[in-house]
DNA sequence: CCGCTAACCGACACATCTGTCGGCTAGGGT
DNA sequence: ACCCTAGCCGACAGATGTGTCGGTTAGCGG
């Protein structure tokens, strides 16, 4: 897969990047029972035991991946909210973020949302505590705009609709990884369309 | 995990029907490659060759399970949806059915949206299948609604904002097996002030 | 009551995967 | 120029899982 050839060493560090950036693909592509760390070392053109060197286990290593790639989410996001704006502006651009973020890094977002019914303990617990800040973070811009409709943002009904509507964005995701033409610019209107405007307001 | 004493032997479509049971519970629980076909045997108290009797692999045996349960899926809401009424009474009435489903069958939703990340190529394969013909139900159930906003049934973008409202309507779902205690009807409710309302709609 | 089919099971062969251990060596530090 | 550490690897042990084969027996049909 890389170049080979050279067959020069790496620093630990160095080294460890390649390694969490290969296990992200792997994981994003088979799940965490689906791959192998033979998988992984293969693809990153290392023998299976430096894993590990830098990991203690299968388990370490998908944890390690998933609270990287989940703290490059939030940066991601965050980053591009826009603070002024009218509420409607500032979903447009949050979902517009969403969007964004599924296209330049298909991978992490496959890891992060895609295989959340895996079976390990330790690893559910993880996943649940991302999916919980996740959802939260949501709920904190929405705020507004439920109350707006006549739902206080602590009734739990609330925070159903705020999973509702990070679930929907993220289907959407999925459907343009299998449809890339689409431009996003029509995903974001087409989602808008839905989520603000209603499939009840007459046009 | 059953009553095992009496030790008695069943016919073969009986033991094929508590295998097939068994497995959706355990497939549903832990996915395809968290499972073992000893966990289904043992679940199902018998010898783990006895699947062998009634299924050629454990590909066999998933995909027999998905099959069976989609189609009682599809058998479930077609029976209850409102023919006639409003179009947002039509709306309201499918998904309540989809709650409806997913109470009372929460295996067979497990089985048929949590896990579409498998790796297996055949799985994905009728997955895949089982997805769009999903899709185009509910996109035959929403053309009228579709319509509507604006947007033509057949153009691209409405088939992603049909997947925005199953992944959001399952994401509910999701969110209820942890905060069982709402009741259904405010579950509809809200989603219907989402998705036929709208966030943007003032109050 | 008896035989025979179909249900059931234990044991085996083979494959795959995780994690450990000790050895080799590239290449930076001195 | 040499050392010696940090990076890299092959081989091994043990666990687990799939699928096969042949034997055993419950219990239905005659």
């Amino acid at each position: 897969m890389g170049a080979n050839p050279p067959k020069s060493r790496m620093r630990g560090p160095a080294r460890k990047a390649v390694i969490t950036a290969t296990a992200l693909k792997v994981f994003a592509e088979k799940g965490y029972h689906g791959t192998s760390l033979g998988d992984i070392a293969t693809a990153a053109g290392v023998a299976r035991t430096v894993l590990y060197d830098h990991f203690p286990s299968k388990r370490v290593l998908l944890l390690a991946v998933m609270q990287e790639e989940n703290a490059s989410l939030v940066e991601y996001i965050g980053s591009r909210i826009a603070g002024s704006g009218s509420p409607e502006e500032r979903m447009r651009s949050t979902i517009d973020a969403y969007f964004s973020f599924a296209q330049s890094r298909p991978d992490a977002r496959k890891l992060l949302f895609d295989h959340f019914a895996e079976d390990d303990p330790e690893i559910r617990t993880v996943r649940q505590g991302i999916r919980e800040s996740r959802t939260q973070a949501a709920m904190a811009l929405l705020a507004g705009d439920i109350r707006s409709v006549g739902v206080e943002p602590h009734e739990p009904i609330a925070e159903a609709m705020v999973e509702l509507i990070i679930n929907g964005l993220d289907g959407v995701a999925q459907w343009w990884e299998r449809h890339p033409d689409m431009p996003k610019p029509m995903l974001v209107e087409g989602a808008m369309r839905l989520l603000w405007s209603g499939l009840g307001s007459q046009r």
